[in-house]
DNA sequence: CCTGAAAGTAGCACCGC
DNA sequence: GCGGTGCTACTTTCAGG
């Protein structure tokens, strides 16, 4: 679902300190308010008014951790397609939301359903975990091999 | 592709602090030291070792901000599946980490080369940047219309 | 892992443009 | 409106236990 925004009609305007801003804390989200005014170029108080605003106008959701899934164990990752058996959607989107594995699920238009990344230990858990599933829906999955692009900012208006 | 680890044999230990520590910083990555202390009922020092040794270990990889697309003016989301026509795999791999619309892109096993995400400002702009792409690939496009799982952490060991 | 002191940082009121 | 300065309170860090 789409998030509500304070100022409901236009996408906000940023500026160049903005983007700067946003790019700095999304290189590393916790160095302080003084840090990140040093490299816009302003004072620290000025910073601070400015990241209060971004996060008032809701272009800043919030500020999380990333962690390496490969410290954690998961050597594995896959990107499961699910097609609902018929009359099965709400309940297949309840088992995925329910699996803490899938990390992550999207609706979308088309033949499949939902597409939704899946953390693994290791390929035996696949079955057991998509057994789940696949009461309720046909799946095609894939195993992540690599990836060329690791989540980044989209550009910035 | 899969990042090194500190430890390079095994999956790090973790225990219930550790796991808290992350789940709070997975919740807001910026509140201070003394803040998430409280909540792990650490002294500040402790917990800020913690923080270090954890980031050390390489189970956090960074801190960024999450931000509303919609806010920034991508209104649509979609995902790609692209399949490279012959001998065309590593130029169209190129070709979508030069697109910065793409903010995402896995490599994956099957038909489908690679598994992308794209923001779109309008349903206009598929086609515009999809043309980028299908001069050496074969694409197929599923809009995402809600997003049940969003982003989470996976079970910590 | 804790306490305590020193350095650094954030938040606030107020001023200037 | 937006940004700067100076003060106070808080937070982080380091020492030592």
């Amino acid at each position: 679902m789409n998030k509500r925004l304070a100022s409901p009609t236009a996408s906000v305007m940023l500026d160049e300190t903005d983007r700067t801003l946003l790019s700095a804390l999304a290189d590393d989200a916790r160095q302080p308010v003084s840090e990140l005014a040093r490299r816009v170029g302003l004072s620290a108080p000025s910073t601070a008014e400015r990241l209060r605003r971004l996060e008032a106008q809701g272009v800043i959701e919030g500020f999380t951790v990333r962690l390496n899934p490969c410290a954690l164990g998961y050597t594995l990752q896959a990107i499961v397609r699910v097609k609902p058996l018929p009359g099965q959607l709400h309940l297949v989107e309840e088992v995925i939301r329910r699996i803490p594995e899938f990390v992550e699920c999207d609706k979308v238009t088309g033949d499949d359903c939902f597409i939704a990344r899946l953390y693994l230990h290791s390929i035996d858990q696949l079955d057991e975990i998509l057994a789940k599933v696949t009461e309720r829906a046909e799946t095609s999955t894939a195993i992540v091999k690599s990836t060329p692009v690791a989540r980044r900012l989209p550009p910035l208006p």
